[in-house]
Parts: C-alpha cells; structure tokens; sequence
RNA sequence: GCCCGGGUUGCCUAGCCUGGUAGGGCGAUGGCUUGCUAAGCCAUUGUCUAGCAAUAGACUCGUGGGUUCAAAUCCCACCCCGGGCGCCA
C-alpha cells in the first residue's frame, strides 16, 4: 500500500510511475483517491469544529453543576449538537472507506531498473550460472523418475486428497528434510535468525502482505474462524513484527522462515497440471528482511546471491531474469527470479522469486523504525526471497543428476544430509526392463 | 470449551464502585544549573488535520458497537494475556 502521506507530498511523481503499468483503470483509482482525500480533509476540519462546540458547551455544563447552578439551559443548547457530528462522520466514513479501498488496490511504485515489457517473455536474463547438463540418453522428467523409483504417488493422493497433492515416498522423503537442513545451516551461517512460524494467520495479518486478488486466487480458509492457512512464511515473518516501532539500532533484522505452505492455485488449470512442481502443498525455507529504506537495493542483492549460492553449491545451472514491468504484480518494487534448468522438460523454470518490497508492506501492516525515541517514525522496508521451495527443488535434482541406469545422483553437499549415501535406486536394485 | 483475574500514553501504576473529559513514577530527549556528598530544576514525550511558521483544534484508556449534553468509568459483543478446571499429541 502507498502511503497516503507521501501521496499527498508528490502526487505527480506517483502518477507518473503508476501510469508507466498501462493500467487506464489504476489512475482512475489514483485521480479518484485524491479528490477523496480532499474532500475527506475538509470534512475532518469540519467535525473537529463541532466537537469542539460541543467540548466548550459540556465543560459549561460540568461547571455549572459543579457549582449546584441550573444547567438546563446548556442541556438543551448541547443536545442539537450530536446528530451534527454524527451526519459529518458518517459521510467522512464514506470518503475514508473509499479512500482505503483504493489505497488497498493501488499497486506499488515500481523501481526504476525494472525493464518496460508486456508479460514473462519480456523479462530480461541478466546472469547465468552452470552449464545445461548433456545426457547420453534421453532424459526423464520428475514425474516417470519418481515413479520408476517409486518415490512419488500420485494417484493415491488423488484418491485420498485430489488433484495437485502427492504422496512423497523413501529416499526423496529424506532428501526433502535433507534440502531443508542444508538451507537452515547455510542461513544461520549467513547471520539469519530461523523461525518457525504459526502456519495459520489472520485475515488482517495477510491482507498486511498481499494484494486483494491475490488473497482469494491463493489462500486457503479455516472453516469458521478468521484464520487462513499460511501460503509462505513471508506472511508470518512480516506480521512477527506488524503494528510495531523498530529500534533503528537492530535494523537491518533478517530472519529465515521455515514452513510447509499451502496454495490453491485457483486459475492454474492446465499448467503444470502434473508431478510435485505446482501443488497445494509445499515445504520453504524463505529469507526475509526488514531494514532500512536506504539499504533495500543493497539487500535485495544479498538475498539473491544466498539463493544463488545455494543453487550453484547443489550444482544446478540457473539463470537469474530482471521481471519486467508487465509481470511484476502487485507488492515488489523489483523482482529477481532463479529459473533452474529442467532437462525433462528443456526449459528454464522459476524455483527462486526475490523481491524488494520497499514500503509497500510496511505500510500495510505499520510496521516502523526510529532511531531515538523522540525521533519521528519512518516506515521499513521488506524484502522476501526463496532461498529453497523444496518440492521444486527435488525436481531439478531428479531432471538435473538422473543417471543412464535410472538412478539418481544424490549432490555432494547433500550426501552429509543422507546419511552418507550418494544415489537413489530403487529398492532391490535397478529397474528390470 | 467452562470459571475467575487482568489489558490505561515508550515502560510501570492511579482513576472504574459513585460518569464531568487521564494524575503520579521510571525511562528517553532538549535546556538550565553545577561552590551543600553527582545530584537538582524546567520543558518535551502517541495519532491526525489546518498553517510557510510559531501555533490551534481534534482524537487516543485491548477492539467494535450502544446509552448520555458528557464514557477509561455504565451496558452489549468480540480479541488477547495470566491462573484454575476439562480435553489432549
């Protein structure tokens, strides 16, 4: 959300930046939100004008009685007042309302190195790292690799929960706690603080996080209770300190969530409609930074190189994209994705997304900083990134090291994770044709 | 889920019964003083609006409603914390 202070400070500078989404309809909403704004002001200096009135005439009234004298007169002079008061607060509720479900759509200034462009194939390669691994043979995809090695049900979890669920099975259930354990200790070499967060939320703490739309394409409810389930520890380490002012000194605070997430994926039909890589339910170890606005580039920098590490040190070729103006959504500023190569499918695929949020989350949820205790407050920024959605990730260790004799190389970093071996095969030994 | 007790400004606390517009302490910040044991004194201390400004006004007692000329105070609903009971991996 934008601040409606610092609307109000530049309103052209906003405007400018907002129409460069080619969206007629958000600067509707922007034009229509500053003639609220207007409005709303001179209606709020109008009702603290009668509350004043009606302040002068009851202190008149507690004098009077206090004195044992005949109030009658103020009594009656007071009680027309009320109903005024009333009548301008309920029109100002209007603006407000208005004004808040505007603030609540707008979607955030875009940063000035985010390339112009109309969708994901506009997004710009700025680095690659690896080389796409060249297979002898005819490389598998997840899904006939976790099934030849009997490592993932599908079927089963259809029967037992629907489409986009899995059963993950043997040594890609260890591999999986494997991947979260390694990413854990690389965080905390990193200086991040883990968390483990609540894995449902209320309503008020995600719509601190996300954009309206977003909220109902993606989260799942808690029947009868104002609780959702967590779609990513983003949301929960953002609400760890929502409502809150931050001692400057402690900034920037970096933190490392760790949590299944669980996502509808409503609109998602016939993508992905296969395998572990788009599912309802998924394990990540999420990075995410509150710091100084000054310092955001700076750390969204450092969290891109952390995944970037993490995928380099499993020996995954990746590269990284810019997202471009018209794939940015809603919430980041700027956009980092790591799209890891897939031999079974030939294709780059999104495995890491990092954003700078600047403040549009902070202000959503109020979540400030000062650096003394009579300074004014300012707003933090926030930042998210993936550092490991380990589903996805056991994808591109299963496409990535497949071997000739249908096993899979386990990466050496992991082997520690795995109890010291090295491949998985099936059980009894290699598949018979 | 039930029964108690609680939630007051950055923190602690008074006020609630009996409605009259938040008092005190600590801390922090700024200033003054520094010839009685390093302490002392004064001011400021949340949010919003108008104004170039000094300033003025309004709001704020867990949240939202209600009663009233007037609500921290009375009424209703809900949230959170502590204790007890029940249930429980």
């Amino acid at each position: 959300m934008l601040d409606i202070k610092v609307i109000r400070e530049n309103p052209q500078a906003i405007r400018e930046n907002l129409a460069k989404r080619n969206d007629a309809r958000i600067l509707e909403m922007f034009d229509e939100l500053l003639k609220c704004d207007q409005e709303w002001r001179r209606m709020f200096t109008e009702a603290g004008r009668l509350r004043g009135s009606r302040n002068r005439v009851t202190e008149d009234i507690a004098k009077l009685k206090k004195h044992g004298l005949d109030a009658s007169q103020k009594i009656k002079e007071a009680e027309q007042i009320p109903a005024m008061i009333k009548a301008v607060e309920k029109e100002m509720d209007e603006y407000r309302k208005k004004m808040d479900d505007i603030l609540m759509r707008l979607p955030n200034i875009m940063d000035d190195t985010v390339p112009f462009g109309k969708d994901d194939a506009d997004n710009v390669v700025i680095r690659s790292w690896g080389k796409a691994a060249e297979f002898k043979f005819k490389p598998k995809d997840h899904i006939d690799l976790g099934t030849e090695l009997d490592l993932i049900d599908i079927e089963r979890a259809a029967k037992t929960s629907g489409a986009r669920f899995y059963y993950l099975k043997g040594d890609l259930v260890r591999l999986n706690y494997a991947l979260i354990r390694y990413g854990l200790d690389l965080m905390v070499k990193r200086g991040f603080t883990p968390i483990q967060p609540p894995y449902m939320l209320k309503r008020e703490v995600i719509s601190g996080a996300v954009a309206l739309s977003e909220f109902e394409d993606t989260i799942y409810k808690i029947e009868d209770e104002d609780l959702f389930l967590l779609a990513t520890a983003e949301h929960a380490l953002l609400g760890l300190h929502a409502g809150e002012i931050l001692d400057g000194k402690s900034l920037p605070l970096r933190y490392c969530g760790i949590s299944p997430c669980f996502r509808k994926e409503a609109g998602a039909h016939g993508r992905d409609t296969k395998g572990i890589f788009r599912v309802h339910q998924f394990e990540k170890v999420e990075q995410f930074v509150f710091c100084r606005p000054e310092e955001s580039p700076k750390e969204h920098e450092l969290l891109i190189q952390n995944a970037e590490e993490f995928f380099q040190s499993l020996g995954i070729p990746y590269h990284i994209v810019n997202v471009c103006t018209g794939d940015l959504g809603t919430v980041a500023a700027k956009k980092y994705d790591l799209e890891a190569w897939l031999p079974g499918q030939g294709k780059y695929r999104e495995e890491v997304s990092c954003s700078n949020c600047t403040a549009y989350q902070s202000v959503r949820s109020n979540v400030r900083f000062r650096d003394r205790p009579n300074d004014p407050t300012r707003h933090v920024h926030t930042l998210n990134s993936t550092l490991v959605a380990t589903e996805r990730t056991l994808v591109a260790i299963m496409e990535n090291f497949q071997q000739e004799d249908g096993s899979i190389r386990i990466p050496d970093v992991l082997v520690p994770y795995m109890m010291g071996q090295t491949e998985i095969r099936r059980a009894g030994g290699p598949k018979k044709g």
